[in-house]
DNA sequence: CCACTAAGCTAATGGCATTAGCCGGTGTCG
DNA sequence: CGACACCGGCTAATGCCATTAGCTTAGTGG
């Protein structure tokens, strides 16, 4: 089998594809520009990725790789609370470091995708370990983990913070509730939880329906 | 000043562009579509919406509109741990009602989307003033409160935990780290930061630069 | 009844993704 | 050594989409 003069791989077009979007925003993503910017026809692209979803898909995955080398780096010879505090900073710090790389991660179900994002709880449950927390529970406490800083980066890269104050602040305290709600109950399983609250019924949409909008 | 015939508006056509993004899913929403659903030609849009752009943004208002109003019922006539409890509850349901809605949000730095967040936050603050918390100090836990449900419902609308314990518990879990947290801190100022723990040197990228991309 | 204007339409432009089919170089195997 | 297969690139062509320009029409206000 030839092996080929060594060229453009799917990494490399990866790679294209990151700096692109690093320094022109996830709005710029197109096969065009990351072709231009290889020095290459736009059709050739597709030798090494299948279409622009492929492209999308394989990007979040390294972009989730990346993320979770870096809090692994972070965690390394710490535990319990310091832990939990290194990987939420490092976290945010990537974030901020790659603002339209987060922004860029991609919003489909592709499964690879999702695995990677696995592994970035992987390491968040590593970090728990020193809490001793259940098997399941460590999961859901991962979860949260996750759920917290994603929500918190996210919101953070599309700036939609508006009030003066610091959010460095604002981290430090969301910090302050995982890790502490997770160290007040480690070894205890879940309190029952309260009874679902009954919702007061929807307010009426505001509109009219989407449908009859024409009157005539 | 002729009002003309009650046809469309920019509201209808905000209107028909949810519905498509319901039924169909974000990658649906395209000008076309829009005006094919609204029996309209597709430059006819352009008389009540300015581009594409300006019609995601006016949506990413309505939706947060409509979650606000929706999270506000919920808090009505509780308080503390029960309100917050109520309305993380009521933006999950939300969330789950109208899944491909939340994930059309749009990510970028409109001002008129960002105020609408934080009419989202106003009703987070609202439902916190039980704890009384300092003013700032207020502002702090309700993006905290954003800020998780925020990161756990784009996970959950995106599909991204693969794992099968139950996202419910999870959601409990994370309500309980929120509120428990809060309700521990109140009337207390924010405790001193921990000093900022050094990163370890980033990890080398694993792969070839980006430039220099093509041998030869 | 007339003019104005908002709201619709058709036609045209240009960008982009994607497909089809061609070509040259490189290694492998007879 | 030479034929072959195949890889990775290219050009041409298609079709969708956003956006703009300019025309048409139907209510409204005078």
């Amino acid at each position: 089998m030839p092996v080929a003069r060594a060229a453009l791989s799917a990494d490399a077009v990866v790679d294209v594809a990151l700096h692109l979007v690093d320094e022109d925003g996830p709005a710029a993503l197109t096969l065009a520009a990351v072709a231009s910017r290889a020095g290459v026809a736009t059709p050739s692209l597709y030798k090494h990725v299948r279409n622009l979803a492929e492209l999308r898909a394989l990007m979040s995955v390294r972009i989730l790789d990346d993320l979770a080398e870096r809090i692994r780096g972070a965690v390394l010879g710490r535990s319990a609370d310091e832990a939990i505090r290194a990987l939420m900073m490092a976290w945010r710090d990537y974030v901020l470091g790659h603002p339209h790389r987060y922004s860029a991660l991609d919003q489909a179900p592709e499964p690879m995708v999702a695995q990677a994002g696995d592994r970035v709880v992987d390491v968040v449950l590593a970090a728990l370990r020193a809490y001793g927390l259940e098997d399941s529970e460590a999961i859901h406490a991962a979860r949260c983990v996750r759920a917290a800083v994603h929500g918190f980066a996210v919101l953070e890269a599309e700036n939609a913070f508006q009030r003066p104050e610091k959010l460095d602040e604002t981290y430090d305290l969301l910090i302050h509730l995982v890790a502490g709600g997770l160290h007040t109950r480690q070894r205890n399983a879940l309190p029952a939880p309260r009874p679902a609250t009954p919702e007061p019924p929807a307010a009426a949409s505001r509109r009219a329906p989407p449908h009859e909008v024409r009157a005539k």
